[in-house]
DNA sequence: GCGAATCTGAACCGATCAGTTCAGATATTA
DNA sequence: TAATATCTGAACTGATCGGTTCAGATTCGC
């Protein structure tokens, strides 16, 4: 269930460690009250949520699945839409902090473009990546702050690492790239060619590793001929 | 009871085909009835349907709204599914016919992208498709059929358009391109930097005309560094 | 062991909603 | 105008669901 999160690894993480990075509860709202059976009743919601999506998981369904009652539920949430954004935050959060793991030392260009593409369609391909994404997009517009909060910690991030990283390589000379911002934006986007609608549209069941590879490798050599610098 | 004789023979418009000012309803299903009234429930279910989104929308709300009795519509419609597929096919057909001009003579491979990209993204941009997309994958997992339906008379559309573009100037001599469906999803891919996850994730009220240039002439410049002949 | 906090489970409320039914009104056609 | 096709509207079914309530069971801190 829970896949690397995709990003690109940064030796030093200056911006957005989550402070404390021990307690994954720690974005908890004054809203929510936390019991006994708190970490139950997250696991449950998880679970429900992303195999029904937010509207059709039912309470009930989450209760039992969590093996708690409905009043414990209503207990800690005041209503379904914020147990719902708790259990993204928290989500998001866990997903973020498993991919910590960083890249150490100088590395080629190319080889962290790679690495990069890899972990970011890696992670379209995920459940996790996929059900989310699906559940943000199509309840977004009635659902105040969940695309914020889904942006800040997952595709917000992955952009401000590749700001970082890009950043970086054009110091050192070895990128030149005007709108640091609108590339790393570039690169993400083309990271989905030709896998994002194939699951999204539900044009394939599965995606093969020749399917990633010809994302990753196109994704590089493109953004390589834009913004490399001919060595 | 739904009097067999009534039953509607369709025309044999079957996939694809895009008659000049044609009808619009060409492509109903056989398990789709006429009447008197069946545009004016088309019109009724787009407007619900696009403003509440599939899930939300309700059968007396589009009967209200179209001026039609909720009978009538289960007159035309076995389900609210059926209609639904129904709106949505019907509704991409009208804006792939909006924008049937193609492109004529002979254009430089760089005015051709700029306008290609300044439609997609004009696209992007427009009510329709922020919020058809926002419904066909929120609900596309549980939805049969829909993903495909709506990305083959959109997004796959243009995807053919792309790649027979393309190869027309590959064949030309004046663009490089080895795999032309990559190509042609990247291209895609890279028009929606900068402006997509902006709506998407409701991070932005307006995208101005600056965002919109920045997004064109980024993946214009991309794509031409990645796949122009040095001229 | 005792009191306080927490949890249960099942019933219940109010609301919404897809889809049906049908007798009667209205429009179409010829 | 008469026969036919279409539409109406309002009531009804059956089901789901979010959220509440509460007396009693369970667990925890001390």
């Amino acid at each position: 269930m829970i896949e690397p999160a995709a990003q690109l690894a940064v030796p030093d993480c200056d911006v957005l460690c989550f402070p404390d990075g021990g307690d994954m509860n720690a974005a908890v709202d004054q809203t929510v009250r936390r019991g006994r059976k708190f970490d139950q009743v997250l696991d449950g919601a998880r679970k429900i949520f992303l195999r029904d999506g937010f509207e059709r998981a039912s309470v009930d369904d989450i209760a039992r699945e969590a093996g708690v009652s409905k009043a414990t539920i209503y207990a800690y949430f005041p209503d379904k839409q914020l147990m719902f954004l708790e259990v993204a935050r928290c989500e998001c959060h866990r997903q973020t902090e498993a991919a910590e793991a960083s890249i150490e030392g100088d590395v080629p260009v190319r080889t962290a473009l790679t690495v990069a593409a890899e972990r970011i369609v890696q992670f379209l391909l995920s459940d996790f990546g996929q059900r989310m994404f699906r559940i943000v997009v199509g309840e977004g517009e009635r659902f105040p702050g969940l695309g914020r909060e889904f942006y800040d910690y997952g595709p917000g991030l992955i952009h401000e690492r590749l700001v970082h990283h890009f950043g970086c390589y054009v110091r050192e000379g070895k990128l030149r790239i005007d709108d640091l911002d609108l590339a790393a934006d570039q690169f993400a986007q083309l990271c989905k060619a030709g896998v994002q609608e194939k699951l999204l549209f539900g044009m394939a069941e599965t995606i093969t590793q020749e399917d990633v590879c010809r994302s990753v490798h196109g994704t590089v050599d493109m953004f390589l001929a834009r913004y490399g610098v001919s060595d």
